[in-house]
DNA sequence: CGGTATCCTTGGTGATACTG
DNA sequence: CAGTATCACCAAGGATACCG
């Protein structure tokens, strides 16, 4: 016998709670930098090889990305102040991105998401596999 | 097999697995890595104050996520391998969640990403502003 | 070349109700 | 207590076409 219903519950541990999901100041900052293709826009750009790219370059080395999520994660990076744009008025127009000290700051910590997915990979396929074994036998 | 260095490890790990590529596979766990919720449980349990805890806690702790998204956030990464989840038989069960070795690894990679967002908060919301308002001026 | 605009799918997400 | 099941919504993201 509830003495509220789930929406006042809702509503009074939003309210309660805020502090630690919506009011802490890094947490819109840390939802956006928690995406793949910020991820690997910072991977990109960040390598020694590589600090300038071309849009054309990016979407190359970014497999499978679209213009709309390309397009969209530089312009984010780039009003975050993480990159910068350089547009040269050649014709066609050339536009160079590249890192800005902030943006290698991230790209720092950044590249240990990647290196970590990459390098756990095997582990974690393995886990999947005796996790999905034992729910088969278990059912 | 020769035990690796961890250099060799990563080394080894790149050449095997790359993010850039669109079929890779460590390319969906960067996906599934970087996640609000994931993020939030690994914070939640990887505290030290709250290595162990229990689903209501967890709940608590998280406010505003559902049951839902919950559940599956921890079925997730328990299949993964990231946490163990311990039932014990009592009456109403009581459910524990804990970090892995794995899990506590990938902790200390996004703790670092939360610390990188709450020093350049500032900063990166200036840039904002300041980009906005030349967006602002140029229109 | 480096985008923008548009449409459209899909699945992430929340609300609600029910259960062992 | 700790879930599962179901429905419904809407925005993220992809495909396509067009433009400066």
């Amino acid at each position: 016998m509830p003495t509220m219903t789930a929406a006042q519950q809702r509503a009074r541990a939003k309210a309660d709670y805020d502090a630690f999901m919506a009011d802490c100041p890094s947490r819109k900052l840390l939802d956006r930098v928690s995406d793949k293709w910020v991820a690997l826009v910072l991977e990109a750009l960040g390598g020694d090889d590589s600090q300038v790219m071309r849009y054309s370059e990016l979407s190359r080395k970014l497999a499978g990305v679209s213009q709309k999520m390309l397009t969209q994660t530089l312009r984010s990076l780039e009003r975050d102040g993480l990159l910068t744009r350089h547009v040269t008025p050649t014709v066609p127009v050339t536009v160079h991105y590249e890192l800005t000290e902030l943006g290698l700051s991230l790209h720092q910590v950044m590249r240990e998401i990647k290196a970590w997915a990459e390098m756990h990979m095997d582990e974690v396929l393995s886990n999947r596999e005796e996790y999905d074994k034992q729910i088969a036998s278990g059912v």
